[in-house]
DNA sequence: ATGAGTGCAAACCGTTTGCAATCGG
DNA sequence: CCGATTGCAAACGGTTTGCACTCAT
């Protein structure tokens, strides 16, 4: 299933918020693409739907979005980090180092790994980030 | 080889920087924990050994030194990031979510999920970022 | 009608930059 | 001695907060 306005907006409905402009064009930006995208670049985004997008919006609206998990924080070795639309369940991402784009990863074939790290280290793993760098199919062609 | 004061001083002299007194206070400072420190960590216990560290010191010394791998980031998955000296080579961090305790695994496993990940998306993939966050032992026991 | 949601302006925090003074080799 | 290095103060960019107004339900 793959998410449109309306199932995204029905989440946010579900979890008792209310569905306003300034939400949907969020959404909206976010839906416009699939690489991750600031919070500034969301609402220059956003303002083609909802003139007076404010940057504070914005942040409020990811923070919230992100507490039901309609979106998901990127962040690259860099620093600077983004957002994109979540998918359900346990992903990981894959990100083109050249244009930004970004494919999600479900499933992870790294239970045999988290398991010799507990083994050697002693440590009762609860969690793990990994972000994948690399290019694309369309970037490898491009020098 | 464990890093010592002497050994740290010797490869920042190695690569024609000059030995100064709040760089030997950073050092001390990061060798003095296992734990990710941030810049103004570095700066308060720093002052131990340089009364007046200042923390744009602290900042350019850590950019030097990540530049010749004497320490590396991390990041944490809530944005928040630190410094800790580097061993050499790939090594991915294990990180204690209650004392932040950091273990580096050398070596990493994971070369045959990144080439089902290649195939999967059609990326060439370049590099990865993976940090584990559990419980260490001594944590495991304190509720 | 009423509280959730919004935009604005200002505060805030970590980081970077310009510059004159200082220190190490 | 001389350039690398430092500390200070100020600039900076991204993020958060306070508050009065507005909107969705």
């Amino acid at each position: 299933m793959t998410a449109t306005l309306e199932t995204l907006a029905q989440q946010l409905r579900e979890h008792g918020h209310k569905l306003t402009q300034p939400r949907c064009a969020v959404l909206h930006a976010l839906l416009s693409t699939a690489k991750p995208l600031s919070p500034a670049e969301i609402q220059a985004l956003g303002q083609g739907f909802c003139a007076d997008l404010g940057l504070v919006t914005v942040y409020r609206t990811l923070e919230l979005m992100e507490e039901i998990e309609l979106v998901r924080p990127v962040h690259l070795a860099d620093g600077c980090h983004g957002y994109v639309l979540a998918t359900p369940g346990h992903t990981h991402h894959v990100i083109c180092e050249r244009c930004h784009a970004v494919i999600e990863i479900s499933g992870c074939g790294m239970g045999d790994f988290l398991n010799f790290v507990a083994e050697r280290t002693g440590y009762r793993i609860t969690g793990h980030w990994l972000e994948i760098s690399g290019l694309c199919a369309d970037c490898q062609h491009i020098p």
